[in-house]
DNA sequence: AATGAATAGTTCACCTATTGAACTATATTA
DNA sequence: TAATATAGTTCAATAGGTGAACTATTCATT
């Protein structure tokens, strides 16, 4: 098969996925936040006082995009800013026990919902997609 | 592995690419267009008199939101609007000539840099690839 | 044939997400 | 100390999305 016909149907795909991730969050999971919120409230739950700056690398986005969705966490009390006491210009970014919670609870429901299409796959199939995709990430970062 | 871990990891990974792929049309093809455009654009390339109605449901969103692409698209000259003769509620989307030339360089160019990418990868890892996307894909959407 | 329901598409107000330039405040370094 | 670099914010602009209200048209049913 073309190589055309093959980015076609990787675009086609990875499409429909995660428009659909997006609407299992809003929809089935009746979770207050977007799968972009949630991923960058994740990333400082696993990153513990993580700065802007990590996360703008992290997700390739600008600093100001960075500060605009952090503003959004912070409005629903999920994440709490603390200023560097030697170094003044970092604020350190952490997730507060209501964040905490609300990604427990979120993770659960997501799992559930996921969990049910990955019934469709077997184990092998599972760890090679996921090998394939992070691969392809990698080497697409790799500039 | 946990299915908590793999989760996450794809979600880590698909972003990374997601976002790749912007960066990819934007800095490297000096394509003046957003990969949601490019999509709407091929979609209407590969189906000629296809109708917003047809693009908010191969795209899962609602038609207002068709309405604003398809107006961006149409402003930069790509797509051509006519209305049905018989009932004068449909409008047929088609590329232009303009478009089309348009779609043709973008992809050529597109698929240089992605398949550069894809000498990291053997033929049967991409087509074992692909095809568990599209299996994800396929079965997130029969609900 | 008339009317009520359905369909196609647009408009509007509002929200999220992003960029890039200009800015403030605080280190660092030459 | 003066110039430069760094961390983060603000602002105006753009893309993309929702949902409700709207126009215009067609379909269906009595």
């Amino acid at each position: 098969m073309e190589l055309k016909v093959l980015v076609e149907r990787y675009q086609t795909a990875i499409n429909q996925v995660y428009r659909r991730i997006n609407i299992i969050l809003k929809e089935q999971i009746h979770a207050d936040i977007t799968t972009d919120q949630f991923s960058t409230l994740h990333y400082i739950f696993k990153n513990n006082t993580c700065t802007s700056t990590d996360i703008a690398g992290e997700f390739g986005v600008g600093k100001s995009a960075v500060t605009a969705q952090i503003n959004r966490l912070y409005e629903k009390e999920l994440i709490e800013r603390n200023r560097d006491d030697t170094d003044r210009r970092v604020v350190y970014l952490s997730v507060t026990p209501k964040g905490t919670e609300f990604i427990v609870q979120t993770e659960k429901a997501l799992f559930e919902v996921i969990g049910k299409y990955l019934q469709n796959f077997n184990e092998d199939e599972i760890y090679t997609f996921i090998h394939s995709l992070e691969k392809l990430a990698k080497v697409m970062n790799e500039d």
